[in-house]
DNA sequence: CGGCCCCTTGAAGACTATCAAGACTTGTGG
DNA sequence: CCACAAGTCTTGATAGTCTTCAAGGGGCCG
């Protein structure tokens, strides 16, 4: 169940300059590949926006199970959470810049401008819907559409066209489909063989047949 | 997939006052046993404290099968949500009583109480946490392991001993953990032969040894 | 070119779902 | 208060999906 071995490199800070509202509030970091990002149960001190790479956040069970509990792609945020203490890990599925924000300042700002109060709110508010409509995935859902669902998903936050990136490994998707490694290969493997999608390499994907892939989602 | 009917009659206002905080923001409403509190949808007009009686949150795919994402005992909110619109459906388990409080009324209190609008995001976040500590049941956890885990959760929300009461159905159960409501009732009954606990109706647990419990959780 | 990951594929087995029937509970009406 | 009916829960037999165990293929980097 234990994946690859992590990498303990990652997260030197450098102050880099970016254009967004919540840029001039942090600093932009770096995570090298399967790098950790910050450990469950660790003090909640910063808040992070994926500036480049991808993220995912990860729950271990006491004998080794692992369990993801999502991704992050550029522009989305994660550890936007109002707990003191981290509930999860995170870390980097390839190499990452990530713009850090103190949460002090964030909460600092929060007292003054109920705006960005409300859009804290709201981004956590945000990942309760994910979390939700996951939880039908993993509770309801048989192996082919959980990986439909995945697939659309992924399409939908980075695909351009119908061509998609998977910056993380079969044993991510796994971990995070509640399924094992060799079910996802297989199923991967069933999708192109009928013509859904096609392989091009294991980390890419391409859409064939959407309107098929949205029945098969459940 | 889909179980009992559900009885629409529910949620006749009339106001009651009582004490906390939040009381004198909303009206005590009531919803009788299996009716809806709202559907997924509807206008996110209201949010809610359970006051008396159970709650259960559900979501549908498209064919009818069923996910109860959460229950919600008395003392605990729910549907406070950041969106316009709710994204999964509202039922009184057992007959409620409930404080409704429009959604306009907190909102407009948040925009002056700095303390509130914190309380809000860090409840969210309560939420979002549970959710993903239920992804890792769904995701990676055996059947015995499941209903351990539920019952040792119900038991620290609701038990003051050992006993402790099911308001919900097994088939709500069931939807909950991911399983058929066949091999909830069979891990209910597996536990029992294993002298974890005892059943002195469905609808009540009597937890006979917790450490025992506590190693089945996973 | 060789080694190491990562991914794929195959065969057998386990756990849970499905199908089916019976027992118990609860509520209703006579 | 009893009898019936409906809903709920339990149990059994069988089937199916996914996991486990095992081995081989492919790509990337030193």
């Amino acid at each position: 169940m234990l994946p690859q071995a992590t990498n303990p490199a990652s997260a030197h800070a450098m102050t880099v300059p970016v254009g967004d509202a919540w840029t001039p509030l942090g600093v932009v970091t770096t995570a090298s590949r399967n790098g950790e990002i910050f450990a469950e149960g660790d003090l909640a001190a910063r808040v992070y926006k994926v500036m480049s790479g991808a993220v995912r956040i990860t729950k271990l069970l006491a004998d080794g199970r692992r369990v993801v509990t999502g991704f992050h792609l550029p522009g989305e945020f994660f550890a936007l959470e109002a707990g003191e203490v981290h509930r999860f890990s995170a870390e980097a599925v390839a190499d990452c810049q990530l713009l850090a924000i103190p949460r002090k300042t964030i909460l600092a700002r929060a007292m003054q401008d109920h705006a960005l109060s409300q859009q804290l709110w709201s981004i956590t508010g945000a990942s309760l819907d994910r979390a939700q409509e996951h939880m039908m995935l993993l509770g309801r859902k048989n192996a082919v559409e959980r990986l439909a669902t995945f697939l659309l998903d992924m399409a939908a936050r980075t695909g351009t066209d119908d061509r998609v990136p998977l910056p993380m490994s079969r044993q991510d998707i796994a971990d995070f489909l509640g399924l094992t490694i060799e079910t996802v290969s297989r199923t991967f493997t069933q999708l192109e063989r009928d013509g859904v999608i096609a392989l091009p390499s294991a980390r890419e994907v391409t859409l064939k047949n959407r309107r098929r892939l949205l029945q098969l989602e459940g």
